[in-house]
RNA sequence: GCCGAUGUGGCGGAAUGGCAGACGCAACGGACUUAAAAUCCGUUUCUGGGAAACCGGAGUGCGGGUUCGAGUCCCGCCAUCGGCACCA
């Protein structure tokens, strides 16, 4: 670091303002019934998404949402809410796992580590969080309540009829009413398929080289997004929450939340839902018929061929004799694709006739039954009927393998090959001359009242894989007895897990809790169960936990969580800031835990999160996302040590929309560092010694009109810009308002005291210091700047007595006057045609109409 | 291919349908200084005319449109970025 001189004295005085903070619990906010808590005060829920502690430490793009919501949260106190402003670690996770694996060190150690670097560098920034509140996942006062949220969903299931969840107690009261003769294994059953959460054998994503499954929403291109490992399909036992019954929910209830529309779309996108119908086609020959999801029923006279996906289980059942050598070869062949293989778009669609033949319900048609991989078994019936006239997909099937062609829709206007777009029904019998959108529904009611289909839903969303072959998560609360889970009671919380000195995965489906013999296996023989929690499941509630993190009794405080989550809309907290990374991970998961919570009755709103903003990626210097390898990245100590905390956070705030993906700049750091100097030197000055004192042009006198039009402008401005999060044009604005004092001999301390208190929120430390030292002097200093309220601007100051009016010429700028404010129409447009520029270019034309804003234009329109 | 976002000086960016380029950076010129740094002041979209004050023209990715007036609204393209992707 360089040793040049500072330009103000932020080394001294930053770390003391941070001690004070600490000291007073400056930020500590309580909750309602507590002693000096003033529950009549508006309330304000401002969150980070707090980050996974790694070993790295931050890096510049971590500050800048941090400073964002830092401003929010010290600008709503001093407009007297009450501020929940927390922070915390989401702290389980496969890099501390991996790096125990490499020292031998328990996780839990280097995870301490990194929160304590963490914390210490959070803390550098200045940041208001309220650290009686910090929560740690990896806690097992914390985690003891996610294995209990665990034990919700294990213990509720999903009623479809009111769309909500409901303890599984009342649909075992259910289905013993209506099973009187049941048996209690039938019962289990019974229950065990409605259940929340529940164990399925089901083909997921395995990743050889990180000894674990992943969720769908983990695995990129084939491979897993973390460490880029290929990863196989392969049919495993694990646990699975029911996230698809609330697929619609999760679609319908994101339209109260103030968010991105990108964000909604992103989410609607994943879910994935598709309208269309179900259609059963009997197989010739046989008992069976195969079922296929089709959003376009009213094709089905178009449908020349079916296509199974090779996993499909009639593939067996429907081969005939000489196709069966042809169709096992494929199955083999496709087996051993990767992902990644079978979903590349640009190769050659590939298939094997069956040698079977369905009958297609409407016209009683025989057709060929194909196997193909391009039909997918994890989506819909995992069976196709195929209509190539209007499907690009079978059209090159049946192009490549000479099948037929039928065209059912005609289109609007003339289309060669395939047309996928609506028109209307032809060679479609009593379809015929029908729009698309009325063939669809008259199909669909044909099919259901003769028994051959219904309307059906599907969506792309699938159930969520929560088990995970790790050490480093949560315990599942169940164990195993003869082959049945069973789930731990409430007061068997937290299960901890077992000290091991050895975390490799054990290079089997085994996941390595299994290495813990002793914990395993328990006093009446049964067993636990050895799979861990995603590291999703921590961050699925953690907002909640901030509100009443001490709770001995419940996972949140009754009465707390009512007031904090409390608002206009569906969603609690008032303001959630983070990347877009997130947008189907963490947010769908979340929403989909809370609404659990929120239909058995333990929260009060159905969303968790009301307002959504995304900060933008800061990329480096050079333009490019910064990374190790580009060695391009820069660490936020660095920017303190060489210009201060406050520097650093309004430099982040000042580069451009908080939304927007912007470039690194040291000179402008540098911007942002001169213009808080010459707030510094705004109040003091340098004597003889070097030692700085309050400057003698600091006095008591009113401002002049134009100094108190920049001071209200400026107030007027910096309020509604952290309204909107436009932190950068209200910084614009503080700039302008210093440019205006610094050259004028004698600066009222009214505008001073005005300017620190707007400029607190950005620049905390410099505030708290000037504030400090210009109360040994002035009296309208005192007290603490950040209990001082916000300050007010006053429209009359604003307004000036005389205007600047542009004058337009057929629209195009031509002159300036200054008239007096509020000068009515007519003698304003007498004014205007009457100026030398308007008389000239007006001469010998005729005026066609002239359009006059008070106060601000006219425009002269002539021929 | 589909969905979404974004295109404005040398750079980051600013503009309720009404002066395009606020504010900052960089560059250039000046003041202060023995000198430099720091600081302060000024100039800076492109372009034509003029010694100059000044007078004109063009200009917000491209092409149309609406309007007295468009960076802003509408239609059609192009480019970049992000997401999804054989989802029937």
């Amino acid at each position: 670091m360089s040793e040049r001189r500072k330009q103000y004295p932020f080394p001294d005085f930053e770390p003391k303002w941070q001690r004070v903070w600490a000291e007073r619990l400056t930020f500590r906010v309580g909750n309602p019934g507590e002693h000096g808590f003033d529950p009549t005060r508006p309330k304000f829920y401002v969150l980070d998404m707090f980050p996974y502690p790694s070993g790295e430490g931050l890096h510049v793009g971590h500050p800048e949402g941090y400073t964002a919501t830092d401003i929010l949260a010290r600008y709503k106190r001093m407009r007297g809410f009450n501020v929940l402003h927390p922070m915390g670690w989401d702290a389980f996770g496969l890099p501390a796992e991996q790096f125990a694996i490499k020292t031998g060190q328990h996780p839990s150690v280097a995870t301490v580590q990194n929160i304590a670097r963490f914390k210490k560098q959070l803390q550098r920034i200045g940041l208001s969080y309220d650290w009686t509140r910090e929560i740690n996942t990896t806690d097992p006062d914390y985690y003891r309540w996610t294995q209990w949220i665990f034990l919700q969903l294990y213990n509720s299931w999903f009623d479809p009829a009111k769309k909500k969840a409901r303890p599984i107690s009342e649909l075992a009261a259910q289905w013993k009413a209506s099973h009187p003769d049941g048996s209690e294994s039938g019962l289990r059953d019974y229950l065990d398929q409605h259940r929340l959460a529940y164990v399925a054998e089901a083909p997921v994503n395995w990743c050889p080289q990180l000894g674990t499954v992943l969720a769908n929403e983990e695995v990129v291109d084939g491979k897993s997004e973390i460490g880029g490992f290929p990863v196989i399909r392969r049919p495993m036992r694990q646990w699975m929450l029911r996230i698809t019954a609330y697929a619609d929910r999760l679609i319908d209830e994101l339209d109260g939340l103030d968010w991105p529309e990108s964000i909604k779309s992103l989410q609607r996108n994943w879910i994935g839902r598709s309208e269309g119908a179900e259609v059963h086609f009997p197989v010739v020959g046989q008992d069976d018929h195969i079922t296929v999801f089709t959003t376009r029923p009213d094709t089905l006279f178009g449908a020349t061929y079916m296509v199974l996906a090779p996993e499909h289980p009639l593939v067996g059942k429907i081969t005939t004799a000489d196709q069966r050598a042809a169709i096992d070869a494929y199955r083999a062949q496709v087996a051993q694709k990767s992902d990644l293989e079978r979903t590349d778009l640009a190769k050659e669609k590939t298939g094997v006739f069956t040698g079977g033949f369905a009958v297609n319900p409407v016209n009683h048609q025989k057709i060929p039954i194909w196997v193909a991989d391009y039909v997918l078994a994890s989506y819909g019936t995992g069976a196709i009927m195929a209509v190539p006239g209007h499907d690009d997909r079978d059209f090159e099937f049946a192009q490549k393998f000479g099948l037929e062609i039928r065209y059912v829709v005609q289109p609007p206007g003339p289309i060669e090959g395939c047309f996928t777009g609506p028109g209307t029904a032809i060679n479609s019998d009593f379809l015929n001359g029908l729009s698309t959108t009325v063939a669809k529904n008259r199909i669909a009611s044909w099919l259901e009242e003769h028994d051959s289909g219904k309307r059906a839903i599907n969506y792309k969303l699938r159930d969520w894989l929560f088990s995970r072959q790790r050490y480093w998560g949560e315990p599942f609360p169940i164990i195993w007895r003869n082959g049945r889970h069973e789930a731990l009671s409430a007061e068997d919380l937290p299960v901890v897990p077992p000290p091991l000195d050895d975390y490799r995965p054990t290079g089997t489906i085994e996941p390595p809790l299994a290495k813990a013999k002793d914990w395993v296996t328990l006093a009446d023989g049964a067993i636990r169960e050895l799979n861990t929690m995603p590291q999703w499941a921590g961050s699925c509630w953690y907002f909640l936990r901030f509100i009443s993190p001490h709770d001995r009794q419940r996972f949140v405080g009754a009465q707390a969580e009512q007031y904090w989550m409390s608002g206009r809309g569906p969603g609690g907290v008032d303001l959630y800031v983070g990347g877009t990374e997130h947008a189907v991970l963490h947010l769908l998961y979340a929403r989909f835990w809370h609404k659990i919570l929120s239909d058995l009755g333990y929260v009060s709103t159905i969303e968790p999160f009301q307002r959504l903003v995304n900060q933008g990626m800061i990329l480096g210097e050079d333009n490019q996302k910064m990374s190790k390898s580009r060695g391009n990245v820069l660490n936020p100590d660095d920017i303190i040590d060489e210009y201060g905390a406050d520097t650093l956070r309004l430099y982040e705030m000042f580069m451009g929309p908080l939304e927007a993906t912007k470039p690194w700049s040291m000179a402008g750091v540098e911007g942002v560092y001169r213009f808080l100097a010459r707030v510094w030197r705004l109040g003091m000055t340098e004597n003889q010694e070097g030692v700085w004192e309050i400057s003698p042009q600091v006095i008591k006198v009113e401002p002049d009109p134009q100094q108190n039009k920049v001071i209200h402008a400026t107030i007027k401005k910096v309020t509604q810009d952290i309204e909107s999060l436009a932190f950068n044009t209200a910084i614009s604005q503080m700039m302008i308002f210093v440019n205006t004092f610094t050259n004028v001999e004698r600066r009222p301390i009214q505008a001073l005291r005005t300017l620190l208190i707007l400029l607190n929120p950005f620049a905390p430390h410099l505030s708290e210091e000037l504030w400090e030292r210009l109360s040994q002097r002035f009296s309208i200093f005192s007290g603490q700047i950040s209990e001082q309220p916000w300050p007010v601007w006053d429209e009359s100051y604003l307004e000036e007595d005389e205007v600047e009016i542009i004058l337009q010429l057929n629209g195009k700028l031509r002159d300036k006057i200054t008239v007096r404010r509020d000068l009515d129409r007519e003698s304003l447009e007498q004014l205007v045609l009457e100026t030398p520029k308007i008389r000239t270019a007006t001469r010998g034309k005729t005026i066609q109409k002239i359009v006059t804003v008070p106060n601000r234009i006219v425009n002269v329109v002539v021929r």
